[in-house]
DNA sequence: AACATCATTTGATATAAATCAAGGCAATTT
DNA sequence: AAATTGCCTTGATTTATATCAAATGATGTT
């Protein structure tokens, strides 16, 4: 007999995800969100340090966080990774496949993970019978873009001490927004992931770790990181801001 | 009488454009694409130095760019502009706005333009009635957030004549798209714009300018550049490049 | 033509971050 | 418990770019 279920094709209802208000259109009347299941097709369990898909691969499904923690990087011309985003439960991965049929991106789990297979002519399917989903769809990736233009402009102007705040201070929100303590994080990458994605070194990543701690506005124990003083971090990105 | 028609009103149809190669799905039929003529209100000039929208403007609609070109900024913490990227005929601009339904950038003329209004809801209504249309939209998103993840990467490995070395061959590259020369590029943005999208400041731009233009590898007279030696450019972008 | 304005180039110097190198800490293995 | 390994921190030095400052060149104006 054959009652496992193993991780790998558990089918999954949207409609009682803790994670919805999350992934999915909010406003949605109980049946509309039925039928908004559909665009999930499986689970898929992916194990620390695996890859959700990699760069090149073909492109058929988005991906919705359940739990677990992702970076997405892409090969610089000389071999090296490049961190380009960090992703949490809740949030869509895999949108830069679209454009080209193929991932341009490798996406690795940061700790064991599960997702939400959606495949991607499901979502297409589905937006053209719920202008809300579609709407949805065309805000995540709005939102993707707006965060990118965001990077640019702070890996372009801002000094270590500044980037690493601001990192932290997305963190923080980001986690806050899941239940989250507001004041506490755990980092689930490495200090040369986070040098990656802010465009330093990983020395230099300590260092600012370093000063941040020294000027007692964060403390720091290895991937523990305590906000101490949030306002403080603030003001270093921005040391007008009046609130 | 009334018979003078504003630039502000003009009705343009798709079906007749010669740039619907770009920004038109393909493949259509006529029927089609006459139907896909809707998306399209109106046309609107923009002069050269004004703004096609600003960051915190309601947003209602996307826009084709028919002739000219912008460059879209955000501002930093300081108040300084930051330069998020430059656009030229047959591309989209404002899906920055999507997802708050405000712009959250500016976009600026930096020659005299004519841009295609397509409000954001006729978009969305026919992309639920022409599939082709919905993976197009799709599409045009996806290829602005890969673009920007390879900016990223850029802004945070490379040096200060590599990033120019990109940035020229993505012009030539969009240029020669759109029937320009291969080989030589009239410039519409000042040495401080190219500055803050490459990360970077004037002087060094003009610094880097003048070295690719010392290694014989493009020629420079103010905004006007050739580039002698594509191979060589691509190389210093990548040196083991085997083509 | 002389003048003013703006954009660009060039030079000298300062500086933040990269690089090179060593040491420390924590977790895991033997 | 000692040893190995991976990750992080710290120190010394170098380097690429920023900054400061001036000169040059293009464009438009009176």
């Amino acid at each position: 007999m054959n009652l496992e279920l193993t991780p790998e094709t558990i089918k999954v209802a949207c409609s009682n995800c803790n994670l919805r208000e999350l992934c999915m259109p909010v406003g949605l009347d109980f049946v509309d969100m039925q039928k908004l299941d559909e665009v999930v097709a499986t689970r898929r369990h992916v194990k620390q340090g695996d890859l959700l898909f990699r760069d090149g691969e073909e492109f058929k499904s988005l991906f919705a966080i359940r739990t677990g923690f992702f970076k997405t990087s892409v090969a610089t011309p000389d071999g090296l990774e490049q961190v380009t985003g960090f992703q949490m439960a809740g949030e869509i991965i895999g949108l830069d496949g679209i454009v080209t049929d193929k991932h341009s991106c490798n996406a690795i789990a940061l700790e064991d993970a599960d997702v939400c297979v959606m495949p991607f002519s499901n979502v297409e399917q589905l937006s053209r019978e719920f202008p809300v989903l579609q709407r949805h769809v065309h805000k995540v990736m709005s939102r993707e873009i707006v965060r990118e233009n965001s990077m640019m402009m702070m890996i372009g102007n801002m000094r270590s001490e500044e980037r690493l705040a601001v990192f932290l201070l997305n963190l923080v929100q980001r986690l806050h927004a899941r239940g989250f303590s507001q004041a506490e994080i755990i980092l689930r990458m490495s200090r040369e992931d986070i040098a990656s994605y802010l465009g330093m070194k990983l020395e230099t990543v300590s260092r600012a770790f370093t000063r941040l701690s020294d000027e007692g506005v964060i403390e720091v124990k290895q991937r523990y990181v305590g906000i101490l003083n949030h306002k403080a971090l603030k003001k270093i990105v921005n040391p007008n801001a009046c609130d």
